[in-house]
DNA sequence: TGACAAAGACTACCAAGGTAGCAGTATGGG
DNA sequence: CCCATACTGCTACCTTGGTAGTCTTTGTCA
């Protein structure tokens, strides 16, 4: 039951945008990234570029030369990154609690009913496998 | 159906350690909250009051002079600002659907089976009162 | 082979959160 | 009535996300 120090891989919204790209391709250059977000931001390459670089200071992409240019990956998939924001701010406003972040979720915002019932659904299968957990070796 | 523009009351984790203190007692003083918060960070006092001037200058607390010192109290609910965080994280994660944050949870995180029956039980709550409302006047 | 375009490297700047020292002042206590 | 002390006010500095210009290198095509 150790706890991970996993250094929360915190992405800024920018920094979100071109891993979803990176995400997306599995890798892409500065160029790619920049087309890519374009039409959403109209940044100049420079930003990209220079983004980037401080991602991989962060560990969150990693590069390989290809001529002249960069090739970047992600080194975090996008579950982990998801994971770990979503668990900072379980942190932060319910003290880890995941189950106080649903309830809250649930009692002070408008969530449809077809929502709510897809989502009771997911929870029974969740139970139904914990239970057949049990009784396996 | 209009889209409210309330701009986001993100808060730091100090902000927000502040705001604890100022919820739990409707009010207080730099050196209220400097005290309560000693233990657990041992900040200098004026930490605490330029953050205060910040949270002042961004509307989420307000100030009433009291003799020589400042009385502080939070002009957010602790609700609202929760709230407001885990919008903007649905949002910048989710596109804002609520309900893939809970389906992420769920999936994705361990929860134990005891909160997944009491999530259900809250969500059959829920269902229930939307139901009712359905045939109401 | 030489010039040009394109890519990366470097630097700079802004905002906001976080942290804190120092100055000035006013108030409470002697 | 005056001084010490406790507050606030002001300023400063660091970090990180975001944004971008300029300089330098290098690949490639004529």
């Amino acid at each position: 039951m150790k706890r991970k120090i996993r250094k929360s891989h915190t992405l800024g919204d920018l920094q979100l945008a071109i891993m979803r790209v990176l995400w997306e391709r599995g890798e892409a250059t500065v160029a790619d990234a920049h087309q890519a977000l374009l039409p959403e931001r109209g940044l100049a390459p420079t930003t990209i570029a220079t983004m980037l670089v401080k991602m991989e200071k962060k560990g969150v992409v990693a590069h390989r030369r290809e001529g002249r240019r960069f090739v970047y990956r992600p080194t975090v998939s996008e579950t982990e990154a998801t994971r770990s924001m979503v668990d900072e701010l379980t942190e932060r406003l319910f003290l880890g609690d995941r189950a106080a972040l649903v309830s809250h979720l649930i009692s002070e915002h408008e969530i449809d009913p077809e929502d709510l019932a897809e989502i009771r659904h997911r929870i029974a299968d969740r139970e139904a496998d914990h239970e057949s957990e049990e009784t396996k070796p």
